[in-house]
DNA sequence: CCTGGCACTCTAATATTAGGAGTGCTAACT
DNA sequence: AGTTAGCACTCCTAATATTAGAGTGCCAGG
């Protein structure tokens, strides 16, 4: 009368096996060598009936007729959520990894850098880190220095530690003073306070000494407005390591496969609407094949994190490979690597 | 008596026609496809008599007794050398160039960024930049913003407009003016000097403070001191991108060498000591299949030309792609970069 | 020195075949 | 009931022909 049928534990362990051989293997799992994992406890042909039931139910497919059985994406779903239990790291690893992602005497993007070759580095996988992203930023301080005429090197720093810099060409000889003094300015009257207010007051003034005709001043006033932009270098834009490595991940044979994963990797929408769609969950997620809906997907698998600093989430990392992944191996790194960065962003 | 047969006109003539239509089909060039080329001047067989010559001669192979011909390395560097001549990319296509070469209002990594991109997309294959390199560095000023108790963000911008920053936990706990003193004090002394030389200097003054037992001091030192440490991202690292294009470019059997390919980017070693060994000859260079010394690079060609600043070399870009590349567009197009990356870095 | 002709070679594509792994089903067994 | 051995059947894979065609080298005649 059910729809559904629940899965009795031999079956779940049945399942359990034959997934996690496949993703070792690589091969369609016959019955005759799952009964051998079994030791004699059940024949193959009753191993047979068990898998024709869950092939029913949807978990398995046989690739034709006659071979063994493979994972769907509904068993690789089942596999993680239901038969997986993921042990934490070791401490040894842990630390080891925590020795890599510390940020003294580097600067941020190296930090990101660093956790994208960890997570492709362990898995053997493609390893993502987005860039983390504050919804306010905070101006910490503002420095000028003069580059040559008319042209003016811009410091930001941002929120905690985060630093911009851009080159300007502006529309007046600005003396060294005149760059001090209007530093000054905005350090004493904006440090601390959101960078886009702090923009619309600027502008505000622009307005105003617009009536004037103080050509100094509105030339100031700007720069600094220009100053004041931020680089967001962190919109659509993700760090991507290893992705060398998911070609030895493939087949060599189905070359198409790999072709469809270029492309989902030169248009970064994809994946980054993927990784926008877990900054929202909290906690760690697994996308499965073209569970997540996007076709290019098919046969790729995403196991991602979102990050935090200061309490709040500020970035997603992940790993991307193919479906048959260690995803055992993979939540661990991923999960760890999540905290740790982090906590190198945290520290104090 | 002469070892190496000068080629006559005709068989120059006819192996510009046979590598200009090799490049475009990328299957290998037989007489009768060749001779409608010359559209029935001279007979097939005459064209199979001088192929057979040009085969002797080592520009040509066939991959097996009855196929077209393939020109080998020796082929192309003729190709090159004496059979291309290449046109300057008309005036147009240069200035869009310019205008996505500007570095107004951002930072030279994104310039970075943007001039490999351009490579990358123009040819389609992959495009590589160093980062620009002195072997001066020299200080243009330097600034220290506390972050947290015993926790100093520093920034140094150096030479042009070359702006590092890092994290650094101290061991002593400075107060904002503590921080804006060192800062003056740096900024008054060191600035226009080589870094290494001020460095050395404040290493002297460390030492004879670490004779007085005047702690503050010399946690002061040891910090300036750190904080000179430039952070040298430009060694051994270069921006690649359209990596993946690559994959396009090779036919979809020959697997294995797409795999020998990934393996030489993967080691970067390999295409850095090309990088480097084109930085000391200028101007253009062509490195054609294994040329170049590396079995890696078997089948893949590199076109590179240095790019300068403030009239020094100061770092190399290129093009990477399968032997058997549109070589014309590809010169073109490393040339023109070079040239206003070059720019880009020097506008006042 | 050029060219048409021709035998020869080798590939790439298409059939053909044999072997084998694995299945589903049935009938017997516990 | 659930389990198992047995067996016919399916379909893949790898190996082995078969064929057509493109291209060559070389010769002999212009």
């Amino acid at each position: 009368m059910w729809e559904e049928k629940e899965l009795d534990d031999r079956a779940k362990d049945l399942l359990k096996k034959l997934v996690a051989r496949y993703i070792r293997e690589g091969v369609p799992v016959g019955s005759r060598t799952l009964a051998q994992d079994f030791a004699l406890d059940i024949s193959s042909a009753t191993i047979r009936n068990v898998m024709a039931e869950l092939e029913r139910g949807g978990f398995l497919t046989s690739p034709h007729t006659s071979s063994g059985r493979v994972p769907t994406a509904k068993g690789y779903r089942f596999f993680v959520d239901s038969l997986l239990n993921v042990q934490p790291l070791d401490d040894a690893a842990v630390s080891a990894l925590r020795g890599q992602l510390s940020l003294d005497g580097r600067d941020i993007s190296m930090l990101i850098d660093t956790a994208s070759k960890i997570l492709s580095n362990i898995t053997q996988l493609a390893g993502v880190v987005t860039l983390p992203k504050r919804d306010q930023l905070i101006l910490r301080h503002v420095e000028f220095v003069p580059l040559s005429t008319r042209r003016v090197l811009t410091i930001l720093v941002l929120n905690e530690y985060e630093v911009q810099n851009k080159v300007m060409d502006v529309a007046w000889d600005f003396s060294q003073a005149d760059l001090e003094k209007m530093g000054n300015y905005l350090n004493d009257h904006f440090v601390g306070q959101d960078l886009l207010q702090s923009r619309k007051i600027l502008l505000q003034e622009l307005k105003e000494a617009q009536q004037d005709v103080n050509v100094f001043m509105s030339a100031s006033l700007a720069m600094a407005e220009r100053a004041l932009v931020p680089a967001d270098k962190s919109k659509d834009n993700y760090i991507l390591a290893g992705q060398s490595n998911l070609f030895q991940a493939f087949d060599s044979n189905n070359v198409d496969k790999l072709r469809r994963m270029i492309d989902a990797f030169n248009h970064k929408s994809v994946i980054l609407n993927l990784l926008d769609q877990s900054i929202q969950n909290d906690g760690l997620q697994i996308y499965i094949g073209s569970e997540s809906g996007y076709p290019e997907l098919e046969e790729l698998s995403m196991v991602t994190a979102p990050y935090s600093a200061q309490g709040q989430v500020v970035g997603v990392l992940g790993v991307i490979g193919p479906t048959r992944m260690n995803y055992e191996k993979v939540i661990q790194v991923v999960d760890v690597t999540a905290k740790l960065l982090g906590a190198a962003l945290n520290q104090e």
